[in-house]
DNA sequence: ATTCTTTTTGATAATGATTACTATTACTAG
DNA sequence: CTAGTAATAGTAATCATTATCAAAAAGAAT
């Protein structure tokens, strides 16, 4: 994994933002510093760096796939209206998690998903699907 | 909403397994019936019946988009092997959302991950992205 | 049943996000 | 510096989904 100019750039802007960029949105702030980065850099990058570990891929529904610099367990909030990603705090999800029926009256908070993931018996059984 | 017999094969296929089928996958089923029906119809209609509320589509991570005939409150398990999504119990995810950080320990669960829908205050204040 | 109107279909083109390919350029040992 | 490997820009290919549109089917009205 050698060091290049278009990484740094890929990594500091990713560190940059508190949001969680789509790799769209990653080639627009990488432009600005380096005008001809191409976008396949950026999509090459994030993965490889998800991949490593440096970065956060986000496994959250939406078409586009979104990453993320802070490494830390948190969780998201996903605005209907701009689509962006943002942070719930840990201490916020707790209350929220002990007393999920009550979900629908915490303002703005209008739905959830929740998903697992781990092996279905079926694969466990060594069955082919 | 007119009666038509792709409409009815896709509606009966859709009830007939208790898997979540991407459009794919119910495309594949339908033609078994009806050899000749068109892709475009199937992911026609399961937008339409799901905008309806006669299914669920499933806003769920992965690039595939999944629909469900079972339109009771329930959750899912995504399986790593085979890709497939499956049904939790509400009894179990009652017992797992109570202890969230105990969750590794659960035969076959590996992860999982939890998003919020609503408006972000960005949004709420009405400023534009 | 026959005609008229509207909806739906099948086939395929178009789109959006992501990944693959490839010739060229940048790193990094030695 | 030079050979060898890795990374880049640019673009083609792919995958899932959506849009388009002429032809076929449904439903309504006669």
């Amino acid at each position: 994994m050698n060091k290049t100019v278009q990484r740094t750039v890929i990594f500091e802007e990713l560190h940059g933002v508190k949001i969680h960029p789509t790799a769209d949105e990653v080639y627009a702030m990488a432009r600005k510093r380096m005008p001809n980065i191409s976008i396949a850099t950026v999509y090459r990058n994030l993965e490889t760096m998800a991949t490593n570990g440096d970065i956060l891929r986000l496994d959250i529904a939406g078409k586009r796939r979104r990453y993320d610099a802070d490494l830390s367990k948190h969780y998201h909030l996903r605005c209907r209206s701009c689509g962006g990603v943002s942070d719930i705090s840990q201490a916020a999800i707790s209350q929220v998690t002990q007393k999920l029926e009550k979900l629908k009256g915490v303002s703005g908070i209008e739905g959830y998903s929740l998903e697992f993931r781990g092996i279905c018996e079926h694969c466990q059984n060594g069955e082919v699907k």
